[in-house]
DNA sequence: GCAATTCTGTACTGGTCAGTCAACAATAAC
DNA sequence: GTTATTGTTGACTGACCAGTACAGAATTGC
């Protein structure tokens, strides 16, 4: 998932994964039945895992505070760990969409489901359900930018800041 | 650069660009170098028209419309346009950041000239310097996730709220 | 109108790709 | 301890890739 992630599909090749997970050839169409479906696989882990991770921020922050904690999710750590590597959704729309449009569905569709989670937190937040719905859209489309600047090799200063000010800008609408 | 555009570095072959181009290989390599080259130039030739189209814009409205416009570009029409692909430089930093980094370099750099040309708008439109820089920021993470948004196959409705909703917070926001 | 040059198409190259297969090793069953 | 099953490996396949070489066509210069 890693090497995904970080590479993206095409540029994975099977060779890689090999020499990543340390396996023999045969052992992989075995164990995964092909490259394509090992990435379907990946992504849905990407899902689910984000999506603990979701749960595991709002069980620990009021709404917003939760929202701001995912937003920056990643961007904090500068070494070894996955920043840079942007979100393995937003990734996989951008690299397959018309290309393998079933894999980019299955990526948008865990985009839409990360949207109604941001909604979740707007409407504890005490928003109403219209404005939870428009927000979340708002907040989506600013969780794919941050992801996209965090693939630029720019001072992570900047992303945060920007985070800040849309979360800012959102506090002062009304609920 | 319709082909780029559309399918990215790596998945357009040669032999889709000379279907694309109509020439032959011979004639593609005289004149071009070779792929990476002409990405290289596509890209210059994207950022080029894409500054056009801004400066068209910024001559026919009022600063803060404009930037509404910009965003909204590309995403009105339905058929036959580049409607669908998102923005080259968006998609090339997703695609190759990590794989071709000066690739992903240029195209970073273009996003970085078009965040200047926003922060110009807001200046316009009597933002101090400082806020200018900040919601300049904040303009190109929604700009990106904007073009994230458009690759999804999504009613470009939803988009466009988004983008409403970006600019009406940034309307009540202090200049 | 002829010669020099530039342009164009295509057969070819070495390399890499994803995926298959059969021989072999390790484990499990009894 | 022997057999059956499962797991693993690496050589092999055909397809496609980007890039080259060269021959022939078109154009240019005079």
């Amino acid at each position: 998932m890693s090497l995904f992630w970080r590479k993206g599909y095409q540029a994975s090749s099977l060779s890689d994964l090999l020499d990543e997970m340390k396996i023999g050839r045969g052992s992989f169409y075995a164990a995964f039945g092909d490259k394509r479906r090992l990435y379907l696989e990946c992504l849905n882990l990407f899902a689910e895992r984000t999506g603990a991770i979701v749960q595991k921020i709002k069980d620990k922050h009021p709404p917003m505070e939760a929202v701001r904690h995912f937003l920056q999710h990643s961007l904090n750590h500068t070494e070894g760990s996955k920043a840079g590597y942007g979100c393995m959704a937003v990734n996989t729309v951008i690299e397959l969409a018309g290309l393998d449009d079933e894999l980019a569905m299955v990526a948008s569709a865990w985009l839409s489901k990360l949207q109604a989670l941001f909604e979740e937190c707007l409407c504890e937040a005490g928003y109403s359900p219209a404005r939870a719905a428009e927000y979340g859209a708002y907040l989506m489309v600013v969780n794919e930018g941050v992801r996209v600047a965090s693939r630029r090799k720019l001072p992570r200063r900047q992303s945060l800041e920007a985070i800040d000010t849309a979360l800012r800008l959102l506090q002062t609408a009304p609920r």
